[in-house]
DNA sequence: GACATCCTTTTACAATTGTAAGAGTCTGGC
DNA sequence: GCCAGACTCTTACAATTGTAAAAGGATGTC
């Protein structure tokens, strides 16, 4: 799987969000301020293209473009990469980097443990 | 805060972990499949430096680079710009994931669970 | 004192990424 | 039939990043 670099990953967001669009939708997606030519949400949706990372199909004139990958494989990706680089492979640290640093807080792991306890026994049955 | 290349990020974790290095000592603790060229190492410390990412000082004829930032700082962006780029600003969703993808599980959550307890009520009862 | 050895500085180059202008194509309305 | 508008395709360029060769300086050794 190639890599992608900020805008492409901003861009191929915007796809997910609107499950699908063409260029002119998501120049219209794209907050105000971040002003951007239409050519050039173009040129990355191109490249997101060739990387496979969208399908696109023709409606009309203009292009419509489409999830080619599911999400969690490419955020998968980018999430192993980060932990690669500076927790040498472990996800754990990274959430306690997250709970130190007040981005998550002891509610949330609460209702993260719920939601896994839940996964973990679907018929009710402990490890 | 300047941004960092995959090379970059691994090589300033190489120097974290070693507290300070020179550039050999950092070609010495590249794996033994990475095998770059020591001018490479050289290179990427000296941007690591014009960045602002480390310090260097002079010892005998060799310089010796040290962390000019505190590591958690330089994460804690990186972490946000996933975040930002993926999950729209919010952390949660990215422990989710990370659960989901069994890259954490519940016994890594009530550790980690416990250790905020702990944080929270640093003169309370729970061990 | 010339050499080999380390180290640094300089310079370079290709790939990737972010950005966009400009030229080409289709289509509906006049 | 042809024009305007919408859309696509082609091409380009600068910044960043990954990679490294080559040249230059100090130092200890023979």
């Amino acid at each position: 799987m190639a890599s992608l670099g900020a805008a492409e990953a901003e861009i191929l967001k915007l796809v997910w969000d609107a499950r699908e669009a063409t260029v002119q939708k998501i120049c219209d997606r794209l907050p105000p301020e971040r002003s951007i030519a239409y050519a050039t949400v173009q040129t990355v949706l191109r490249r997101l293209w060739e990387k496979g990372f969208v399908k696109r199909r023709v409606e009309g004139k203009a292009h419509v473009f489409l999830p080619a990958i599911n999400p969690d494989k490419v955020i998968s990706r980018s999430v192993s990469d980060l932990v690669d680089r500076f927790f040498g492979g472990d996800a754990v640290p990274l959430v306690m980097h997250l709970a130190r640093n007040q981005k998550i807080d002891r509610v949330d792991l609460k209702r993260l443990q719920d939601l896994l306890s839940q996964k973990d026994h679907p018929s009710g049955k402990p490890k």
